[in-house]
This record gives structure tokens, sequence and C-alpha cells, in this order.
DNA sequence: TTTTATAATGCAACTTAGTTGCATTTGCAA
DNA sequence: TTGCAAATGCAACTAAGTTGCATTATAAAA
């Protein structure tokens, strides 16, 4: 159900996702791509930092993230920790809804596959436009360790 | 369908909220308290220090916010804005859903009365506990003023 | 292949939210 | 009224994220 996709070529993916993007083909953008995309939960400024090869500007790393954001490569969430993540595919939008597990235990953040249904009112005069979801407990790994 | 409370004698019933949780009753914090009461929306840090009466020190309104998150007085939200918001009335828990609209235009966070149905699946070995829904659109004044 | 314009990067300095340690003050119960 | 724990105020700090600017790399044109 999380998202997840090891594909033999992931490069070369990200090659072609940059350049339908309009966005130039530099080495970090295609290993954060590939990062994302066999990324098992939401990443973190840090948890990116760490995960390229090459040591990366602070800098140059929010404003790709900014950059991949805006394109829909990527998503944001904040949840409650203070900490922004990110993972792979676009924002909802317009009525969609986006459910984010976040663990209670080990604060990682997982996106959920699959539509959650929501019914919900809003005040007179309210315009909606997306729902966001966040389900906190706690995630398979530390559930089992207890 | 928005959390409001403008009661007469809030003071009174400030102090009697604090006694009950075995806090002290300081100026600063029966002011909170009759503020929450009278907001039409969450408050960040800066609306609550600007709303006080007396200078208040940063630390000493951030260490009340989180007493009073602790006692149940109030419950804090994390939207996109990367600022905590707080409203009055505890914390969401087990189970129960509680939903916040998130103004796009003003960045006003509201809390929504009545409970937002939620259905959703979790992926296996996960145990959810509560549920957060943030809706964001455009709230009644900014969809007016358009 | 070389040139060139533009986009991306790296660095440093900054901003803003929130926290911590500690000395001083205040609420409240004995 | 006195004593003590809890609350406050201050200053210094941390951590996330941003901004300006000079340098470098990408990709398209010559």
């Amino acid at each position: 159900m999380l998202v997840q996709n090891q594909g033999k070529n992931t490069e070369a993916l990200g090659k072609v996702l940059l350049k339908e993007k309009g966005l130039k083909q530099t080495q970090l953008r295609i290993e954060l791509i590939k990062h994302f995309n066999s990324a098992m939960h939401a990443q973190s400024y840090t948890d990116l930092k760490q995960a390229m090869v090459k040591d990366v500007d602070k800098s140059t790393l929010y404003r790709n993230l900014a950059t991949f954001e805006e394109v829909g490569l990527i998503h944001s969430i904040n949840d409650h920790s203070g900490v922004t993540k990110y993972a792979k595919g676009a924002s909802p939008n317009s009525g969609q809804s986006h459910a984010h597990f976040v663990c209670d235990s080990c604060e990682t953040v997982y996106c959920m596959k699959g539509k959650s249904e929501l019914k919900y009112e809003v005040p007179q005069g309210f315009t909606p436009r997306n729902v966001q979801t966040i389900i906190r407990g706690n995630c398979a790994h530390c559930e089992s360790s207890r």
C-alpha cells in the first residue's frame, strides 16, 4: 500500500521527467528523483541531505524541493513535528483527498495510497478546495517492536 | 459552526478552569483563556502576544501554551504555513475526527465543529489512533471580497 | 565543437519559530 | 505571614528555512 518504486532504470526515468518539466538535468536532481522513487516514506531535508552522495548546499536542496513541488514532482507534508517532509507525487488538488500516516513513535510519515473518503461540512460562505488528512498511530515497524 | 463563546463572565470561568487543572491563576493565564474563548479562529503566537494587554515574554507565552495543551485546555494545529496555531479545546484523541479549515488567501485557521466522517484504510500492521483533517479553501471573509 | 545565455549552485549572512538555563518573583497553602 | 514550588523574565541558543550575490554548469545556437 505504500509508495514504492524500485525500477531498474530510475536514472533515465528521472532525466525524462526533468525534461518534461523543462528543468535542467543536474546530478543532484537526478539523484533526488531516484531517491524519492525508492523512498518508503516521506523525507525531511535532513533525510535527503544525508542520502545524497555528494555534499549538497542547504539552499540548493531547499530550492530544488520548492521547484519540484511547483512542477508537481513531489508534495510536502506538515505533520506536528514542525519539520516539513517531502514525498513523490503532486499535491492533492481540487477536492482530491490525500492521506498521510504519521507514526507517533518514530515520527515517520507514510503516504497512503487509495483515496480516503471524507464527508465534511463547512460553514456558510466557506469554499473548500482540497482536503488533507493526517492519520496518527503506530506504523508497522514500531507496532511489531513493542 | 465556528468555535465561539462570548460569555459574560469568562474571567471567573477561566479561574475555575485553572483551578480544576491544578494551575496557578496568573493574570496572563486568565487573559489567555478569555481570549481563546472569544477567538473566532486559531491563534498564532504572534496573534496571542499582540492580544495580551501587558507585554508578555516569549518563553512564558510558549510555556503556557504547552501547559494548556498538556491539560487539554487548548490544542495546536500545524497547517502548511510553518507557524503553529492554537485553539480552545482538547486535542482529538482515540479515533475522534477533528477538522480545521485553513484559508488559502488569508491563512486563517478555523476549527470546524461537527464530526467529519472519514473512511480510510491503512496498510497491514499499521495501527491508526486519531485522524486530523485540514480543509483548504477560501473562508467566508475572503470569498465575499473577491 | 565552441560559444553563449540562462539556469543552477555554493557560500554567507539573515530571519523567524521555538527552546533552555537560570535568577527573580509571585501565587497560594500551611 | 511565611515558605516553597510554580511561574515569570531575560538572555542566549538551536534549527528550519530564506535571500542576495558571485561562480559554475547545462543546453541550445552558431
